[in-house]
DNA sequence: AGTATTCTGGAGGGAGGTGA
DNA sequence: TCACCTCCCTCCAGAATACT
């Protein structure tokens, strides 16, 4: 994030399109910014020699470039073969190159790998007919891509444009039309989480979408639901919006038998069996129940995941048991557990549970 | 009013813990 | 030692909410 992070150096020394050193007339100090990606041809071949060795396979090149470059062995990383493409500078001591175009060349010329796929364009026009032209090549390159990135190409435009807290507005990514498949909805299920949102899941028979299985999707809420006019047992197109996060496009009314039933929301909550309310003017249907199980796992599975709390090993597995007992419904009273339960703990055996105690008796102190 | 941020959902895969 | 399990992290759309 900037801040934290892995260290994975050794791993990147041993992706051969990254120079370990730089040719030519190079500045006194270079931040070179890229991209680590996975060739086709490699991830076959890497697949084929999993296959050798009796291994499972990969599922697709993206994960399995994000696997390799975090592995604690860089041998591994090596036999895995990445390739990493130069795309921009970040800190940089020396003539300043004026433009996008000129930043990338440079970095060529110091050794750098960059995309031969580049191209300058002179207005939007010139723009859409380029992404237009990589969508049609985008089965014959030699990696997988969702898109084209656009950027301003003049250095003193960017800075003119400047920053939002996350993404600059001198670049914006066009993506291409994602992948479909068609399935069957099983069943649509009431999912609670944290807030009480019960959220409709539609769970589905599992099918290919892009490299990756799906067999959930969520449905967002009810609105959405109607809005789509899907029914439990509706046959569906369903694609990975933005090739991520499965999503349910539209059912195929023309292959109804009149087995369909509609998702009704319950009134109750299915966890904890509280009233369901839709608040005025929310989307939203939500638990009324204070102390229901889901929500306070879901509050405490979202505390720890952002790490709030520093207790190493704390386990989520280990918070659902102690909500399911009712020994705990929020933070602090984790915090105020009794000697008794703490010795119940421990005898649980789990490390987690002993990094909790010894966490909580340091609290104390 | 418009823009930015936060929250929520699911899947893959690595790391590391657990138990036989 | 090995098989299995849990957890974490990442991605982004849509809705709600916060901020300018």
């Amino acid at each position: 994030d900037g801040m934290v992070g892995e260290e994975i150096t050794a791993n990147l020394r041993t992706i051969r399109s990254i120079p370990l050193s730089l040719s030519g007339d190079f500045p006194s100090l270079l931040e070179a910014r890229g991209e680590v990606v996975m060739l086709l041809e490699d991830f076959q071949r890497l697949n084929e020699l999993y296959e050798e060795r009796g291994l499972p396979h990969f599922a697709n090149p993206r994960n399995a470039a994000a696997g390799s470059v975090r592995q604690l062995d860089s041998k591994i990383t090596a036999e895995r073969k990445l390739t990493f493409f130069a795309y921009g500078l970040g800190r940089f001591e020396g003539a300043l190159p004026s433009s996008q175009s000129e930043a990338i060349s440079l970095l060529a010329d110091l050794g750098f790998l960059v995309s031969s796929l580049r191209q300058k364009a002179l207005g939007i026009g010139a723009v859409a007919d380029y992404c237009a032209d990589m969508e049609k090549r985008r089965e014959t390159l030699p990696f997988e891509i969702d898109g084209c990135v656009i950027k301003v190409d003049e250095i003193s435009l960017q800075e003119r444009l400047g920053e939002k807290s996350r993404s600059p507005r001198w670049a914006v990514a066009y993506k291409f039309k994602p992948v479909q498949a068609l399935t069957r909805i099983r069943d649509i299920l009431p999912s609670v989480g944290r807030t009480g949102a019960i959220t409709p899941l539609a769970v589905l028979d599992a099918v290919q979408v892009g490299g990756v299985t799906v067999s959930r999707a969520t449905l967002h809420n009810m609105d959405e639901l109607m809005r789509k006019g899907v029914l439990i047992g509706d046959w569906v197109v369903i694609q990975r919006a933005v090739d991520v996060i499965p999503e349910v496009v539209a059912p195929l009314a023309e292959r109804r038998d009149g087995l369909e039933r509609p998702f009704i929301m319950p009134d109750r909550c299915p966890v904890c069996g509280s009233g369901v309310i839709k608040p005025e003017g929310e989307v939203v249907y939500r638990c009324e129940g204070l102390d229901c199980p889901a929500q306070i796992k879901g509050r405490l599975k979202n505390f720890v995941s952002r790490r709030a709390m520093d207790i190493d090993g704390f386990g989520i597995k280990l918070i659902e048991q102690l909500v399911d007992s009712g020994k705990v419904r929020d933070m602090a009273e984790i915090f105020r557990l009794d000697a008794a339960t703490l010795a119940s703990l421990e005898r649980m055996g789990p490390k987690s549970a002993q990094n909790l105690v010894e966490a909580i008796e340091k609290s104390k102190g």
